[in-house]
DNA sequence: CAAACGTTTCTACACTTGCTCAAGTGAGGT
DNA sequence: ACCTCACTTGAGCAAGTGTAGAAACGTTTG
C-alpha cells in the first residue's frame, strides 16, 4: 500500500488522480501533466540508467579515458589502470556489453577501442560541472 | 603480418614498467604512457563515478526529465513519478547533494528545478546512442 | 606440444540501495 | 497560540549488486 489512488472527489480539473495526495490546489496540474509527458518509458529509463551505471565506477571511467587515446590490448590496459588481467577483462566486458567499446582480435592480442565517441564529451561535460565554481547564490 | 611490433630491438627499457606483467614487448610502451597520462586523478574519477551513479537509476532519470520541463513542488513530482512523498524526497536529496537540482522555498512549498542543464543533453546523447541502429560491425 | 593472451564460469563477500515508517521542522492559516 | 500542511530526515530492513580471485578453457604462435 503505497499510494492510494482513489481520487476523493475533487476535481474537475484533474484526471489521473492527481488530487489525492496533496490538498493544496496550488499545485499546478498543468505542470504535472507536462512533467509526466516528458517521462521516458520505463524501458528506456532503465536502459539509460544501465548505461550510466556502467560509467559509475572509477575504474571504468579511467578505462574510457585511456581508450580515448587509442587502441590498446588488454595487457596494456591492465597496466594503465593497475588491475589484474582478469579484473580488467571483467570491466571491459561490461563496457563491451553496452557497446561502449569494441574488441578486435589480432593474433594473440585483443585490441580494444572506444566505440561510443559521445562518452568523451559526456565525461568532459561532467568534469566541467564538477570543477565549476559552486556558483551557489 | 602486422608490423605493429615495436622496433625489432628495444632493449633499453623493456623491463621498465611493462615487463612485469606481460612478456610480449610487442605492447606499445608509448600507448601505455599515453593512456596513463589521460587518466583522471583518483579523486576526480571517483567524483565522476559518483555523479553517474546518481543518474544510474530509472527514477532519477525520470526526475530529471520531469524537472527539465520546469519547476515543480515535491508533491507534484511525487505525482509525476508515482512514488511516495518520502521516497521522492529521498531521491531528490541525492540530486541536490550533487547540485544537480536546486530547491527553492516558497511559502509552504518547496520548488525544485534543474540546476545542471548539461544533464539534459547528457540524457539526449545517451538516448541517441541507445536508439541508434546496432551498427554492429 | 607448450607457451602466451584473454575470456569465462563459478564463487563469495561485503557493500550498497531504495523503500517505508515515524518523528521532526517550519511556514501559514485561523 | 495552536494546528495543519508540505516536506525532511533518521532508522532500519530486505534485497540486490557488483567486484575480483581462482581456475579451466579457447586460440594463436612458435
Amino acid at each position: 500500500m503505497t499510494s492510494r489512488k482513489t481520487a476523493p472527489s475533487e476535481p474537475s480539473r484533474d484526471q489521473a488522480g492527481a488530487g489525492d495526495r496533496c490538498s493544496v490546489f496550488a499545485v499546478n496540474e498543468e505542470r504535472v501533466l507536462r512533467g509526466r509527458a516528458a517521462l521516458p518509458t520505463d524501458e528506456l529509463a532503465q536502459q539509460i540508467a544501465d548505461t550510466f551505471k556502467t560509467l559509475a565506477h572509477p575504474t571504468r571511467v579511467k578505462l574510457i579515458r585511456a581508450l580515448a587515446t587509442g587502441e590498446m590490448c588488454v595487457c596494456e590496459i591492465s597496466e594503465v589502470v593497475g588491475l589484474s588481467l582478469s579484473a580488467t577483462s571483467h570491466q571491459l566486458r561490461q563496457l563491451r556489453d553496452l557497446r561502449l567499446v569494441r574488441a578486435r582480435t589480432e593474433g594473440k592480442l585483443v585490441l580494444y577501442s572506444l566505440q561510443a565517441p559521445f562518452l568523451v564529451s559526456l565525461l568532459e561535460e561532467c568534469t566541467r560541472h564538477l570543477t565549476t565554481p559552486p556558483a551557489h547564490r
